[in-house]
DNA sequence: TTCAAATAATAGTAATACTATCATTTAAAA
DNA sequence: TTTTAAATGATAGTATTACTATTATTTGAA
Protein backbone atom coordinates (compact mmCIF):
# COMPACT_ATOMS: atom_id res chain seq x y z
CA UNK A 1 0.00 0.00 0.00
CA UNK A 2 1.43 3.45 -1.25
CA UNK A 3 1.56 6.09 0.87
CA UNK A 4 -1.27 8.75 -0.65
CA UNK A 5 0.30 12.57 -0.96
CA UNK A 6 -1.67 15.14 -1.80
CA UNK A 7 -0.24 17.98 -4.38
CA UNK A 8 -1.07 21.38 -3.69
CA UNK A 9 -2.87 23.05 -6.49
CA UNK A 10 -3.91 26.56 -6.85
CA UNK A 11 -7.37 26.38 -6.07
CA UNK A 12 -8.47 28.21 -9.48
CA UNK A 13 -8.18 25.47 -11.89
CA UNK A 14 -11.22 23.33 -10.73
CA UNK A 15 -14.29 23.92 -9.69
CA UNK A 16 -14.39 21.60 -6.98
CA UNK A 17 -11.06 19.29 -6.03
CA UNK A 18 -10.89 16.45 -7.60
CA UNK A 19 -8.77 14.99 -5.42
CA UNK A 20 -11.52 15.02 -2.67
CA UNK A 21 -14.10 12.57 -4.02
CA UNK A 22 -14.41 9.23 -5.76
CA UNK A 23 -15.72 10.82 -9.06
CA UNK A 24 -12.86 13.35 -9.04
CA UNK A 25 -10.32 10.80 -8.94
CA UNK A 26 -11.85 8.65 -11.34
CA UNK A 27 -11.85 11.95 -13.80
CA UNK A 28 -8.38 12.32 -12.88
CA UNK A 29 -7.78 8.61 -13.66
CA UNK A 30 -9.62 7.96 -16.78
CA UNK A 31 -8.90 11.64 -18.15
CA UNK A 32 -5.16 10.62 -18.07
CA UNK A 33 -6.22 6.70 -19.69
CA UNK A 34 -8.29 8.46 -22.46
CA UNK A 35 -6.18 11.71 -22.92
CA UNK A 36 -2.93 9.56 -23.36
CA UNK A 37 -4.50 7.65 -26.07
CA UNK A 38 -6.63 10.01 -28.04
CA UNK A 39 -4.52 12.62 -27.82
CA UNK A 40 -5.45 16.43 -26.47
CA UNK A 41 -7.37 17.49 -29.19
CA UNK A 42 -9.96 14.73 -29.81
CA UNK A 43 -10.30 14.01 -25.88
CA UNK A 44 -13.77 15.65 -24.85
CA UNK A 45 -15.55 15.20 -21.68
CA UNK A 46 -18.88 12.94 -23.76
CA UNK A 47 -16.05 10.43 -23.94
CA UNK A 48 -14.60 10.56 -20.86
CA UNK A 49 -17.88 10.41 -19.09
CA UNK A 50 -18.51 7.22 -21.12
CA UNK A 51 -15.15 5.89 -20.43
CA UNK A 52 -16.14 6.11 -16.64
CA UNK A 53 -19.80 5.01 -16.27
CA UNK A 54 -20.49 8.54 -15.60
CA UNK A 55 -22.06 11.52 -17.62
CA UNK A 56 -20.88 14.76 -19.14
CA UNK A 57 -22.95 17.02 -16.11
CA UNK A 58 -21.10 15.44 -13.96
CA UNK A 59 -17.56 15.90 -15.37
CA UNK A 60 -18.29 19.82 -16.01
CA UNK A 61 -19.27 20.31 -11.90
CA UNK A 62 -15.09 19.43 -11.34
CA UNK A 63 -13.88 21.18 -14.87
CA UNK A 64 -15.05 24.67 -16.45
CA UNK A 65 -13.59 22.30 -19.54
CA UNK A 66 -11.28 20.48 -21.13
CA UNK A 67 -8.21 23.18 -21.16
CA UNK A 68 -8.88 23.53 -17.44
CA UNK A 69 -8.22 19.57 -17.11
CA UNK A 70 -5.54 19.72 -18.34
CA UNK A 71 -4.08 22.56 -16.83
CA UNK A 72 -4.82 20.25 -13.90
CA UNK A 73 -2.64 17.65 -14.78
CA UNK A 74 -0.07 19.49 -15.84
CA UNK A 75 0.01 21.29 -12.96
CA UNK A 76 -0.41 18.30 -10.75
CA UNK A 77 3.12 16.96 -12.70
CA UNK A 78 5.01 19.99 -11.68
CA UNK A 79 3.76 19.85 -8.27
CA UNK A 80 4.88 16.12 -7.98
CA UNK A 81 8.74 16.51 -9.50
CA UNK A 82 8.92 19.15 -7.33
CA UNK A 83 8.09 17.19 -4.82
CA UNK A 84 10.27 14.09 -5.58
CA UNK A 85 13.22 16.47 -5.96
CA UNK A 86 12.68 17.81 -2.66
CA UNK A 87 12.71 14.66 -0.97
CA UNK A 88 15.37 12.91 -3.46
CA UNK A 89 17.30 16.21 -2.57
CA UNK A 90 16.89 16.45 1.01
CA UNK A 91 20.08 15.24 2.34
CA UNK A 92 22.35 15.67 -0.05
CA UNK A 93 24.96 18.65 0.09
CA UNK A 94 26.80 18.71 -3.30
CA UNK A 95 24.81 21.25 -5.62
CA UNK A 96 26.15 18.85 -8.38
CA UNK A 97 24.85 16.01 -7.34
CA UNK A 98 21.59 17.78 -6.54
CA UNK A 99 21.27 19.04 -10.23
CA UNK A 100 21.78 15.13 -11.34
CA UNK A 101 19.06 13.91 -9.56
CA UNK A 102 16.89 16.86 -10.89
CA UNK A 103 17.97 16.02 -14.44
CA UNK A 104 17.02 12.10 -13.76
CA UNK A 105 13.46 13.36 -11.92
CA UNK A 106 12.91 15.53 -15.12
CA UNK A 107 13.46 12.58 -17.64
CA UNK A 108 12.06 9.73 -15.81
CA UNK A 109 10.59 10.80 -12.66
CA UNK A 110 7.68 8.52 -13.84
CA UNK A 111 9.63 5.52 -14.51
CA UNK A 112 10.75 4.24 -10.66
CA UNK A 113 8.42 6.01 -8.44
CA UNK A 114 5.72 5.20 -5.91
CA UNK A 115 2.64 6.04 -6.97
CA UNK A 116 -0.48 8.08 -6.04
CA UNK A 117 -3.53 5.16 -6.80
CA UNK A 118 -5.63 7.16 -9.18
CA UNK A 119 -2.46 8.69 -10.86
CA UNK A 120 -0.71 6.69 -13.99
CA UNK A 121 2.49 8.83 -13.95
CA UNK A 122 3.86 6.92 -16.53
CA UNK A 123 0.97 8.10 -18.43
CA UNK A 124 0.93 11.39 -17.11
CA UNK A 125 4.53 12.07 -18.40
CA UNK A 126 3.60 10.96 -21.68
CA UNK A 127 0.95 13.37 -21.67
CA UNK A 128 3.66 15.90 -20.68
CA UNK A 129 5.53 14.88 -23.23
CA UNK A 130 3.10 15.82 -25.76
CA UNK A 131 0.42 18.28 -24.68
CA UNK A 132 2.05 19.44 -21.58
CA UNK A 133 2.87 23.08 -23.26
CA UNK A 134 -0.74 23.35 -24.54
CA UNK A 135 -1.47 24.36 -20.95
CA UNK A 136 0.06 27.58 -21.10
CA UNK A 137 0.15 28.47 -24.94
CA UNK A 138 -3.24 30.11 -25.00
CA UNK A 139 -4.49 33.39 -25.57
CA UNK A 140 -5.05 33.23 -21.96
CA UNK A 141 -2.09 32.84 -20.36
CA UNK A 142 -1.66 36.30 -19.18
CA UNK A 143 -5.54 36.10 -17.24
CA UNK A 144 -4.52 32.48 -15.71
CA UNK A 145 -0.70 33.64 -15.01
CA UNK A 146 -2.36 36.28 -13.31
CA UNK A 147 -4.63 34.03 -11.20
CA UNK A 148 -1.63 32.19 -10.01
CA UNK A 149 -2.18 28.55 -12.30
CA UNK A 150 1.58 28.09 -13.53
CA UNK A 151 2.51 28.66 -9.98
CA UNK A 152 3.78 25.32 -9.49
CA UNK A 153 5.67 25.56 -12.71
CA UNK A 154 7.37 28.93 -11.87
CA UNK A 155 8.34 26.94 -8.40
CA UNK A 156 9.72 24.02 -9.58
CA UNK A 157 11.79 26.08 -12.01
CA UNK A 158 12.90 28.42 -9.36
CA UNK A 159 14.06 25.63 -7.05
CA UNK A 160 16.12 24.18 -10.23
CA UNK A 161 17.71 27.57 -11.33
CA UNK A 162 18.95 27.99 -7.10
CA UNK A 163 20.96 25.02 -7.38
CA UNK A 164 22.33 25.92 -10.72
CA UNK A 165 23.41 29.01 -8.87
CA UNK A 166 24.89 27.00 -6.04
CA UNK A 167 27.17 25.08 -8.77
CA UNK A 168 28.02 28.35 -10.60
CA UNK A 169 26.94 31.61 -8.89
CA UNK A 170 28.01 33.29 -11.64
CA UNK A 171 25.77 32.02 -14.36
CA UNK A 172 24.05 34.37 -16.11
CA UNK A 173 20.96 32.59 -17.47
CA UNK A 174 19.92 29.90 -14.19
CA UNK A 175 16.00 30.24 -14.72
CA UNK A 176 16.41 30.13 -18.85
CA UNK A 177 18.90 26.69 -18.45
CA UNK A 178 16.36 25.06 -15.79
CA UNK A 179 13.49 26.00 -18.19
CA UNK A 180 15.73 24.82 -21.17
CA UNK A 181 16.07 21.19 -18.99
CA UNK A 182 12.91 20.43 -17.95
CA UNK A 183 11.62 21.30 -21.99
CA UNK A 184 14.49 19.68 -23.84
CA UNK A 185 13.73 16.67 -21.58
CA UNK A 186 10.67 16.40 -22.99
CA UNK A 187 11.10 17.83 -26.75
CA UNK A 188 13.99 15.31 -27.38
CA UNK A 189 11.92 12.40 -25.44
CA UNK A 190 9.13 13.34 -28.06
CA UNK A 191 11.68 13.81 -31.54
CA UNK A 192 13.00 10.66 -30.57
CA UNK A 193 9.87 8.91 -30.85
CA UNK A 194 8.13 10.57 -33.34
CA UNK A 195 11.16 12.68 -35.23
CA UNK A 196 13.85 11.39 -34.59
CA UNK A 197 15.95 13.78 -37.44
CA UNK A 198 15.45 16.51 -34.81
CA UNK A 199 17.43 14.70 -32.39
CA UNK A 200 21.07 12.49 -31.33
CA UNK A 201 18.99 10.41 -29.63
CA UNK A 202 17.87 6.89 -30.25
CA UNK A 203 14.48 5.19 -29.56
CA UNK A 204 15.87 1.69 -29.79
CA UNK A 205 18.63 2.59 -27.08
CA UNK A 206 17.58 3.86 -23.98
CA UNK A 207 15.94 6.76 -24.66
CA UNK A 208 15.54 8.25 -20.81
CA UNK A 209 19.10 7.64 -20.15
CA UNK A 210 20.34 9.11 -23.18
CA UNK A 211 18.54 12.39 -22.66
CA UNK A 212 19.60 12.10 -19.45
CA UNK A 213 22.81 11.41 -20.51
CA UNK A 214 22.56 14.65 -22.70
CA UNK A 215 21.49 17.21 -20.39
CA UNK A 216 24.44 16.16 -17.62
CA UNK A 217 26.56 17.02 -20.46
CA UNK A 218 25.10 19.82 -21.60
CA UNK A 219 24.26 21.67 -18.24
CA UNK A 220 27.80 20.73 -16.31
CA UNK A 221 29.68 22.17 -19.62
CA UNK A 222 27.76 25.21 -19.70
CA UNK A 223 28.17 25.53 -15.66
CA UNK A 224 31.39 24.90 -15.66
CA UNK A 225 34.29 28.35 -15.10
CA UNK A 226 34.70 30.01 -18.33
CA UNK A 227 38.40 29.30 -18.96
CA UNK A 228 37.91 27.04 -22.07
CA UNK A 229 39.75 26.32 -25.87
CA UNK A 230 37.76 27.93 -28.16
CA UNK A 231 38.05 25.79 -31.85
CA UNK A 232 39.21 27.72 -34.66
CA UNK B 1 8.77 46.38 -54.81
CA UNK B 2 10.15 43.49 -53.28
CA UNK B 3 11.26 40.18 -54.84
CA UNK B 4 8.52 37.55 -54.79
CA UNK B 5 9.89 34.36 -53.38
CA UNK B 6 7.69 30.76 -53.37
CA UNK B 7 9.18 28.51 -50.46
CA UNK B 8 8.59 24.73 -51.12
CA UNK B 9 6.42 23.20 -49.41
CA UNK B 10 4.99 19.25 -49.61
CA UNK B 11 2.01 19.33 -51.41
CA UNK B 12 0.20 16.73 -49.34
CA UNK B 13 -0.57 20.02 -46.52
CA UNK B 14 -2.58 21.57 -49.33
CA UNK B 15 -5.78 20.55 -51.17
CA UNK B 16 -5.21 23.55 -53.62
CA UNK B 17 -1.68 25.44 -54.13
CA UNK B 18 -2.75 28.87 -51.80
CA UNK B 19 0.40 30.90 -53.30
CA UNK B 20 -0.87 30.15 -56.78
CA UNK B 21 -3.85 32.36 -57.03
CA UNK B 22 -5.54 35.37 -55.10
CA UNK B 23 -7.63 33.78 -53.11
CA UNK B 24 -5.16 31.59 -51.63
CA UNK B 25 -2.60 34.67 -50.87
CA UNK B 26 -5.44 36.25 -49.00
CA UNK B 27 -5.92 32.80 -47.04
CA UNK B 28 -2.61 33.23 -46.22
CA UNK B 29 -2.61 36.62 -45.10
CA UNK B 30 -5.72 36.61 -42.92
CA UNK B 31 -4.97 33.54 -41.31
CA UNK B 32 -2.14 35.12 -40.16
CA UNK B 33 -3.66 38.41 -38.75
CA UNK B 34 -6.50 36.27 -37.09
CA UNK B 35 -4.52 33.45 -36.04
CA UNK B 36 -2.14 36.10 -34.57
CA UNK B 37 -5.10 38.10 -33.16
CA UNK B 38 -7.47 35.35 -31.20
CA UNK B 39 -5.19 32.57 -30.87
CA UNK B 40 -5.36 28.91 -32.95
CA UNK B 41 -7.70 27.55 -30.59
CA UNK B 42 -10.57 30.34 -31.08
CA UNK B 43 -9.55 30.57 -35.13
CA UNK B 44 -11.89 29.38 -37.28
CA UNK B 45 -12.05 29.28 -41.05
CA UNK B 46 -16.06 30.57 -40.56
CA UNK B 47 -14.24 34.19 -38.70
CA UNK B 48 -11.27 33.51 -41.63
CA UNK B 49 -13.77 33.66 -44.60
CA UNK B 50 -15.74 36.71 -43.00
CA UNK B 51 -12.38 38.66 -42.16
CA UNK B 52 -11.97 38.01 -45.90
CA UNK B 53 -14.91 38.52 -47.42
CA UNK B 54 -14.81 34.93 -48.90
CA UNK B 55 -17.22 31.92 -47.63
CA UNK B 56 -16.36 29.19 -45.69
CA UNK B 57 -16.42 26.36 -48.48
CA UNK B 58 -13.73 28.46 -50.56
CA UNK B 59 -11.17 28.11 -47.41
CA UNK B 60 -11.94 24.82 -46.93
CA UNK B 61 -10.98 24.17 -50.91
CA UNK B 62 -7.45 24.57 -49.87
CA UNK B 63 -7.58 23.32 -46.70
CA UNK B 64 -9.07 20.30 -45.19
CA UNK B 65 -9.04 22.13 -41.91
CA UNK B 66 -7.19 24.62 -39.51
CA UNK B 67 -4.73 22.30 -38.35
CA UNK B 68 -3.39 21.16 -42.18
CA UNK B 69 -3.52 25.25 -42.73
CA UNK B 70 -1.31 25.65 -39.35
CA UNK B 71 0.76 23.32 -40.79
CA UNK B 72 1.34 24.96 -43.74
CA UNK B 73 2.01 28.32 -42.38
CA UNK B 74 4.56 26.78 -39.49
CA UNK B 75 6.31 24.82 -42.62
CA UNK B 76 6.48 27.96 -44.59
CA UNK B 77 8.46 29.37 -41.75
CA UNK B 78 10.86 26.86 -41.58
CA UNK B 79 11.33 26.68 -45.36
CA UNK B 80 11.94 30.79 -45.71
CA UNK B 81 14.31 30.81 -42.66
CA UNK B 82 16.20 27.95 -44.24
CA UNK B 83 16.20 30.26 -47.39
CA UNK B 84 17.57 33.22 -45.27
CA UNK B 85 20.33 31.40 -43.59
CA UNK B 86 20.96 30.25 -47.31
CA UNK B 87 21.83 33.24 -48.79
CA UNK B 88 23.35 35.09 -45.33
CA UNK B 89 25.95 32.31 -44.81
CA UNK B 90 26.45 31.69 -48.82
CA UNK B 91 30.18 33.04 -49.03
CA UNK B 92 31.28 32.86 -45.29
CA UNK B 93 33.71 30.83 -44.49
CA UNK B 94 33.48 30.68 -40.76
CA UNK B 95 31.18 27.82 -39.49
CA UNK B 96 31.28 29.94 -36.05
CA UNK B 97 30.25 32.94 -37.71
CA UNK B 98 27.73 30.86 -39.84
CA UNK B 99 25.98 29.68 -36.59
CA UNK B 100 25.96 33.01 -34.92
CA UNK B 101 23.69 34.29 -38.10
CA UNK B 102 22.12 31.38 -37.73
CA UNK B 103 20.93 32.38 -34.40
CA UNK B 104 20.10 35.82 -35.44
CA UNK B 105 17.49 34.07 -38.11
CA UNK B 106 16.33 31.90 -35.79
CA UNK B 107 15.64 35.06 -33.06
CA UNK B 108 14.59 37.96 -35.51
CA UNK B 109 14.85 36.73 -38.92
CA UNK B 110 10.94 38.15 -38.67
CA UNK B 111 12.44 41.96 -37.58
CA UNK B 112 14.31 42.91 -40.40
CA UNK B 113 14.03 41.00 -43.60
CA UNK B 114 12.73 41.56 -47.21
CA UNK B 115 8.53 40.82 -47.20
CA UNK B 116 6.60 38.50 -49.62
CA UNK B 117 3.64 41.05 -49.98
CA UNK B 118 1.01 38.48 -48.90
CA UNK B 119 2.98 37.29 -45.89
CA UNK B 120 3.59 38.98 -42.36
CA UNK B 121 6.56 37.78 -41.26
CA UNK B 122 6.48 39.71 -37.87
CA UNK B 123 3.31 38.26 -37.05
CA UNK B 124 4.05 35.00 -38.32
CA UNK B 125 6.48 34.69 -36.24
CA UNK B 126 4.07 35.69 -33.43
CA UNK B 127 2.13 32.21 -34.74
CA UNK B 128 5.56 30.23 -34.36
CA UNK B 129 6.66 31.62 -30.82
CA UNK B 130 2.86 30.79 -29.68
CA UNK B 131 1.58 28.41 -31.99
CA UNK B 132 3.88 26.60 -33.27
CA UNK B 133 4.74 23.22 -31.86
CA UNK B 134 1.07 22.50 -31.76
CA UNK B 135 1.50 21.85 -35.68
CA UNK B 136 3.58 18.65 -34.86
CA UNK B 137 2.29 17.88 -31.08
CA UNK B 138 -0.60 15.84 -32.46
CA UNK B 139 -1.79 12.50 -32.49
CA UNK B 140 -0.99 12.38 -36.41
CA UNK B 141 2.90 13.10 -36.61
CA UNK B 142 3.81 10.01 -37.58
CA UNK B 143 0.82 9.54 -40.00
CA UNK B 144 1.73 13.12 -41.27
CA UNK B 145 5.46 12.69 -40.77
CA UNK B 146 5.88 9.38 -42.75
CA UNK B 147 4.33 12.14 -45.50
CA UNK B 148 6.98 14.61 -45.33
CA UNK B 149 5.17 16.92 -43.93
CA UNK B 150 7.76 17.95 -41.46
CA UNK B 151 10.51 17.96 -43.97
CA UNK B 152 11.08 21.79 -43.77
CA UNK B 153 11.93 21.39 -39.98
CA UNK B 154 14.22 18.29 -40.66
CA UNK B 155 15.94 20.21 -43.74
CA UNK B 156 16.70 23.39 -41.51
CA UNK B 157 17.98 21.64 -38.40
CA UNK B 158 20.05 19.23 -40.99
CA UNK B 159 21.75 22.80 -42.24
CA UNK B 160 22.51 23.59 -38.53
CA UNK B 161 23.69 20.26 -37.75
CA UNK B 162 26.50 20.26 -40.56
CA UNK B 163 27.52 23.87 -39.39
CA UNK B 164 27.18 22.57 -35.69
CA UNK B 165 30.00 19.86 -37.04
CA UNK B 166 31.78 21.98 -39.04
CA UNK B 167 32.68 24.44 -35.76
CA UNK B 168 33.30 21.31 -33.61
CA UNK B 169 33.24 17.52 -35.29
CA UNK B 170 33.24 16.12 -32.25
CA UNK B 171 30.68 17.33 -30.53
CA UNK B 172 27.58 14.36 -29.79
CA UNK B 173 24.69 16.09 -30.24
CA UNK B 174 24.46 18.46 -33.30
CA UNK B 175 20.73 17.61 -34.13
CA UNK B 176 20.10 18.13 -30.66
CA UNK B 177 21.57 20.72 -30.13
CA UNK B 178 19.93 22.46 -33.20
CA UNK B 179 16.61 22.04 -32.46
CA UNK B 180 16.74 23.02 -29.21
CA UNK B 181 18.13 26.68 -30.39
CA UNK B 182 15.49 26.91 -32.65
CA UNK B 183 12.88 25.59 -29.48
CA UNK B 184 14.85 27.75 -27.13
CA UNK B 185 14.47 30.83 -29.28
CA UNK B 186 11.08 30.97 -29.30
CA UNK B 187 10.36 29.14 -25.71
CA UNK B 188 12.19 32.29 -24.55
CA UNK B 189 10.77 34.89 -26.30
CA UNK B 190 7.22 33.36 -24.81
CA UNK B 191 8.06 33.35 -21.42
CA UNK B 192 9.83 36.49 -21.43
CA UNK B 193 6.47 38.32 -22.46
CA UNK B 194 4.44 35.96 -20.77
CA UNK B 195 5.65 33.83 -17.84
CA UNK B 196 8.96 35.57 -17.67
CA UNK B 197 9.73 33.67 -14.52
CA UNK B 198 11.06 31.08 -16.54
CA UNK B 199 13.73 32.69 -17.79
CA UNK B 200 15.88 35.43 -17.54
CA UNK B 201 15.26 37.62 -20.53
CA UNK B 202 13.69 40.59 -19.78
CA UNK B 203 10.46 41.99 -21.90
CA UNK B 204 11.63 45.77 -20.98
CA UNK B 205 15.16 45.20 -22.56
CA UNK B 206 16.12 44.44 -26.00
CA UNK B 207 14.57 41.31 -26.17
CA UNK B 208 15.57 39.76 -29.12
CA UNK B 209 18.92 40.90 -28.44
CA UNK B 210 19.47 39.14 -25.27
CA UNK B 211 18.16 35.98 -26.37
CA UNK B 212 20.78 35.63 -29.17
CA UNK B 213 23.38 36.56 -27.00
CA UNK B 214 22.06 33.55 -24.51
CA UNK B 215 22.01 31.13 -27.28
CA UNK B 216 25.31 32.68 -28.48
CA UNK B 217 26.96 31.90 -25.19
CA UNK B 218 25.06 28.88 -24.97
CA UNK B 219 26.22 27.38 -27.86
CA UNK B 220 29.91 28.58 -28.51
CA UNK B 221 30.57 26.70 -25.12
CA UNK B 222 28.99 23.76 -25.78
CA UNK B 223 31.41 23.67 -28.73
CA UNK B 224 34.39 24.31 -27.01
CA UNK B 225 36.82 21.86 -26.58
CA UNK B 226 36.46 19.64 -24.15
CA UNK B 227 39.24 21.41 -21.63
CA UNK B 228 37.28 23.03 -18.98
CA UNK B 229 37.85 23.50 -14.95
CA UNK B 230 34.95 21.80 -13.15
CA UNK B 231 33.98 23.79 -10.38
CA UNK B 232 34.10 22.31 -7.00
C1' DT C 1 -17.45 33.00 -78.09
C1' DT C 2 -17.40 29.19 -75.60
C1' DC C 3 -15.87 26.27 -72.18
C1' DA C 4 -13.82 24.94 -67.91
C1' DA C 5 -12.32 26.17 -63.61
C1' DA C 6 -12.76 28.88 -59.56
C1' DT C 7 -15.48 31.11 -56.44
C1' DA C 8 -19.79 32.70 -54.13
C1' DA C 9 -24.12 31.83 -52.04
C1' DT C 10 -26.84 29.09 -49.56
C1' DA C 11 -28.24 25.31 -47.04
C1' DG C 12 -27.74 21.47 -44.39
C1' DT C 13 -25.72 17.75 -41.11
C1' DA C 14 -23.11 15.68 -37.33
C1' DA C 15 -20.43 16.53 -33.60
C1' DT C 16 -18.86 19.49 -29.91
C1' DA C 17 -19.15 22.28 -25.95
C1' DC C 18 -21.62 23.43 -23.09
C1' DT C 19 -26.26 24.62 -19.67
C1' DA C 20 -30.53 23.52 -17.31
C1' DT C 21 -33.69 20.70 -14.90
C1' DC C 22 -35.13 17.31 -12.07
C1' DA C 23 -34.80 12.77 -9.93
C1' DT C 24 -32.10 9.82 -7.08
C1' DT C 25 -28.52 8.43 -4.04
C1' DT C 26 -25.34 9.25 -0.16
C1' DA C 27 -23.49 11.04 3.84
C1' DA C 28 -23.80 13.89 7.67
C1' DA C 29 -26.51 16.44 11.17
C1' DA C 30 -30.23 16.66 14.19
C1' DT D 1 -33.94 7.41 12.93
C1' DT D 2 -35.40 11.04 10.44
C1' DT D 3 -34.28 15.17 7.93
C1' DT D 4 -31.67 17.66 5.11
C1' DA D 5 -28.15 19.03 2.10
C1' DA D 6 -24.89 17.87 -1.13
C1' DA D 7 -23.38 15.10 -4.86
C1' DT D 8 -24.39 12.55 -8.70
C1' DG D 9 -27.21 10.59 -12.52
C1' DA D 10 -30.45 10.95 -16.24
C1' DT D 11 -32.21 13.45 -19.70
C1' DA D 12 -32.84 17.13 -22.68
C1' DG D 13 -31.77 21.13 -25.02
C1' DT D 14 -29.01 25.09 -27.28
C1' DA D 15 -25.29 27.46 -29.69
C1' DT D 16 -21.28 26.83 -32.04
C1' DT D 17 -18.07 24.28 -34.75
C1' DA D 18 -16.51 21.60 -38.41
C1' DC D 19 -17.49 20.27 -42.01
C1' DT D 20 -20.22 18.68 -47.01
C1' DA D 21 -23.27 19.33 -50.87
C1' DT D 22 -25.55 21.90 -54.42
C1' DT D 23 -26.23 25.31 -57.54
C1' DA D 24 -25.39 29.83 -59.44
C1' DT D 25 -22.14 33.15 -60.99
C1' DT D 26 -17.82 34.95 -62.30
C1' DT D 27 -13.32 34.74 -64.48
C1' DG D 28 -9.78 33.50 -67.56
C1' DA D 29 -7.95 30.74 -71.16
C1' DA D 30 -8.63 28.39 -75.62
Amino acid sequence: MSVEIKIALNDGIYLKDPQDSVLGRNILKHSIVLIDNVGFETFNFKKLAQEMGSTEASVYRYFENKHALLLYLVSWYWGWVSYLIKINTMNIEDPKKKLEIIIHSFVSASVDNPSTEYIDENKLHSIIIAEGTKAYRTKDVDKENGKGFFKNYKQLITTVADVILAINPKFKYPYALASSLFEMSNDHLYFAKHLPRLTDIKEEKNKHCEVENMLNYFSFKLLSYEIFIQVD
